[in-house]
DNA sequence: AGCGCTTTGTAACAAATGTCACATAGTAAT
DNA sequence: ATTACTATGTGACATTTGTTACAAAGCGCT
C-alpha cells in the first residue's frame, strides 16, 4: 500500500535499493486538511516526502505577519527542512496541509549516508533545492514586479492547479492572510475580477472561470 | 598565492585532499568592479568560489525590470549556478562584481564526484543551499513586510557591511534600479533619512552615520 | 568664466493600497 | 421565524508609492 504509492511517484526517481531502504526506515503519516506539519523554529528530525495531497509553505516574521511562499505537491520534498535536519538548525517556515495528505518521513541519520550511496538521491536532493530556489525566485518576482490584482489572480489559479479544482473553498480573509494584505482589499479586487468575467463569487467559495 | 587564499577561507571547510584537488582543477579569475560574472540564461560550466571581494546577485523579469536578491561574500558560492551546472539547466539570475573580486571556478565534472568522495564537500554544498534559501527568505520578508523607507535603510546598511565601508559610492538612480523603484522615490526617502540624522548625502556618495 | 553633462531636490499630481465604518447577505441553531 | 454569527460589499478617506516636469547644484573641460 505504502510501497505502491512510493513506487508510483518515486520509482522513476530512485533506485530499487533506495526504495527498499525508504520503505524500511520511512515513517508513514497521514495529515488532515489544515494540520500543522512543521512550525516556525522546529528542529527537524528528518525530511518529509509528499506522497499525496498538497502542503502550503508559509513564512512568518517576528510580528506574526504571514506570507505564503509556495505549495508542495506529490513528489516534492521540503528543502528547508532538509537543511534544518542535516545541520541541526531551526526551520524558518511553517508547513500546513492544504488538504488531506500522506507523507513518508525520512530520518535524518540516513540523509547523508544516502548521498554517498545513491546517485539518484544526490540528484533528488540537488533537484529539490533547485526547484525550491526557483520557486522562491518566482515568489520574489511576484512580490517585486506584480500589482495586487495580478498577484491575486495568480494566487487563485496557482492554488486551483495545485488542488486540482476549479472551485476554491476559502474566504476573503484567508486569502488576505496568505497574501499579507487586508480583507477589504481582497474583496475589492475579487469583485473586480468577477466583473471582468474571470471568476464567480459565492459565500465561502470562488469559482474560477478563466485560466 | 592562490593556495594561500584558498587556505585562508576554506582550510577550515574542506579536507586537505579536496583543497589539493581544487588547486589542481580550479580556474582562478580576477573580476573588476562592475564586471559581469553570470548572465540571465547562461548555462554554467561550473561554479565559482568567492575568494575575495563581493558579488551582487540580481533577478530580472521578462520586461527587463531588475531587483537585487542578495550579495555574496568571500567564502560564499553561488547556489543557483550550482544548480544550473549540475543539471545543465539555465541560470535564472545575473551576477555582477560589486568591487574588484577574485574567484576560483570549479568545473562541473567534479561537482558530483566530490559529493561522493568528500564529506566536507557535501556539507559545503548543503550549507550553501541553506544559506541561499535563508537569504531568499529574508529578501521575501523585506519585500512583503517592509515599507520603502525601511527597505532603503536596510539596503544601505547591508551594502555597507558587505563592502566594509561606511561610505557608499553610488547614485540615487543605481539604488532605484536595485530596489526596483524610481529615482525620485529614492531621493525623497534618502532626504528623509538625512533629516533623521541616519545618513549624510553628497554627490555620488552616501555616508552612513548610524547602523 | 562659460558650456555641457550628470546628479540631486522638489512641487504637484496620479495611482495603488490600506483603514475605518457600517450595511447587507447567508447560514446554522433554537 | 428569530437570533447570533460569519462573510461579503461598499463608500469615504488616509497613506504610500509612482510619475511628470523642471530647477538647481556639482563637476569636468576648454
Amino acid at each position: 500500500m505504502i510501497r505502491e504509492k512510493l513506487d508510483k511517484f518515486y520509482s522513476f526517481v530512485f533506485e530499487k535499493e533506495l526504495l527498499d531502504e525508504i520503505e524500511q526506515v520511512g515513517i508513514y503519516k497521514k495529515l488532515r486538511d489544515g494540520e500543522l506539519l512543521v512550525d516556525l523554529g522546529d528542529q527537524m528530525k528528518g525530511v518529509p516526502l509528499l506522497l499525496e495531497g498538497a502542503i502550503k509553505i508559509v513564512r512568518e516574521d517576528k510580528k506574526g505577519e504571514e506570507i505564503l511562499l509556495y505549495f508542495l505537491e506529490k513528489g516534492d520534498t521540503c528543502a528547508s527542512s532538509f537543511a534544518s535536519a542535516i545541520s541541526n538548525g531551526k526551520c524558518g517556515i511553517r508547513a500546513i496541509a492544504e488538504k488531506d495528505s500522506e507523507i513518508i518521513f525520512l530520518p535524518k541519520e540516513k540523509l547523508d549516508e544516502w548521498l554517498v550511496k545513491y546517485k539518484s538521491w544526490r540528484n533528488f536532493v540537488i533537484d529539490s533545492y533547485n526547484i525550491r530556489l526557483n520557486e522562491m525566485m518566482e515568489t520574489i518576482d511576484t512580490l517585486a514586479f506584480m500589482k495586487m490584482d495580478e498577484r491575486l489572480y495568480k494566487y487563485l489559479t496557482d492554488k486551483a492547479q495545485i488542488l486540482r479544482e476549479t472551485t476554491l473553498n476559502t474566504t476573503h480573509q484567508d486569502i488576505a492572510y496568505d497574501m499579507h494584505t487586508s480583507r477589504v482589499v481582497i474583496s475589492r479586487l475579487l469583485k473586480q475580477l468577477e466583473n471582468e468575467g474571470k471568476i464567480r463569487l459565492y459565500r465561502n467559495k470562488i469559482e474560477i472561470l478563466e485560466f
